[in-house]
DNA sequence: GTCAGACCTATGCG
DNA sequence: ACGCATAGGTCTG
């Protein structure tokens, strides 16, 4: 497929907002909406196979949302030195189109959890409740469908290696079970309305909420503040993170989290989420 | 309304 | 090496 505006596939994949793709011999592997997708990028050639058959060029175009206006967008979120240093570095990134439901689950997995760590638990999930599809010999797991889960027994999701966790994704589970037009339902709400019914679910607080919203309800203002966040916001506002009395970090407050995050949509405007996504690709790999 | 403390687990640091 | 803090936070009291 012919890429008509500017896109970065490692960028995209590797930049910390989807955990279940891998690179191997240039090529991406991934599964989704039980679709195995191979995929890579030679210049502005997008190569693409699905397994177990075709799918349209369009249901690629709207996952990795090649119908934004990417260079529109980083003109108007270009606000400060920092995101101007990170749109530099990593022109091409784009916010990919999860599906509300593995979203959901994938960002309850997130909290308090490394990415290495979260990665293991969603593909733990999979492996146990996702169905197995075998491509030349190599299985692939798909996400855990919604019946799959709120079936199984707490127990059987902390097998998953996801601690504390199972409880919230068994509670969920259930919830969807019993109420399927749960989730699709919120699509109409505006973006302040979603944040809090997502909220009110077990496991989500304000940072899985706006995670939810931006990337799986198109919420493209909504900006999720986790640590590594957090640090760039006073950084750009020229001020210190809250400390204790042996300088450590202070822990985020949900009132602390409620004027960061609206400070960031005032200064970034209605794309904040795409200024998140940047600044915190930027400021992780500077970490290393 | 606000605030510590606890919390599963693997990883990475000293 | 091996104990300890930390990680894309949230809930409870």
């Amino acid at each position: 497929m012919k890429l008509d505006s500017h896109f970065n596939l490692d960028h995209t994949l590797s930049c910390g907002q989807i955990f279940r793709w891998a690179k191997a011999n240039g090529w991406w592997y991934g599964i989704v909406e039980g679709n195995i997708l191979k995929v890579r990028q030679d210049g502005d050639e997008l190569l693409y196979t699905a397994y177990p058959e075709y799918v349209a060029e369009d249901f690629i175009k709207r996952y990795f949302r090649l119908d934004d206006d990417l260079s529109n967008i980083l003109r108007r979120i270009n606000k400060d030195v920092e995101i101007n240093n990170a749109i530099q570095q990593f022109n091409g990134l784009r916010i990919v189109r999860q599906s509300v439901w593995s979203c959901l689950i994938s960002y309850v997995c997130a909290t308090n959890a490394s990415i290495a760590v979260i990665e293991n638990m969603l593909r733990n999930l999979s492996e146990k409740f996702g169905d197995e599809i075998i491509v030349n010999g190599k299985a692939f797991f798909s996400f855990p469908k919604v019946k799959k889960l709120a079936k199984a027994s707490v127990n059987e999701i902390k097998q998953c290696k996801v601690g504390y966790r199972a409880q919230y994704l068994s509670e969920i589970a259930k919830q969807v079970e019993n109420n399927p037009n749960l989730l699709e339902e919120l699509r109409k709400s505006d973006y302040i309305e979603l944040r809090d019914e997502l909220r009110s679910l077990p496991g989500v607080g304000p940072k899985v909420a706006d995670c939810v919203s931006l990337f799986a309800f198109d919420k493209l203002e909504a900006f999720p503040i986790d640590v590594w966040i957090r640090r760039v916001i006073y950084q750009i506002r020229g001020a210190g993170i809250p400390r204790t009395k042996d300088g450590t970090e202070k822990p985020l407050t949900v009132s602390e989290y409620t004027e960061l995050s609206s400070f960031a949509r005032r200064h970034y405007g209605l794309f904040a989420g795409y200024a998140q996504e940047y600044l915190f690709y930027y400021i992780r790999s500077k970490d290393r």
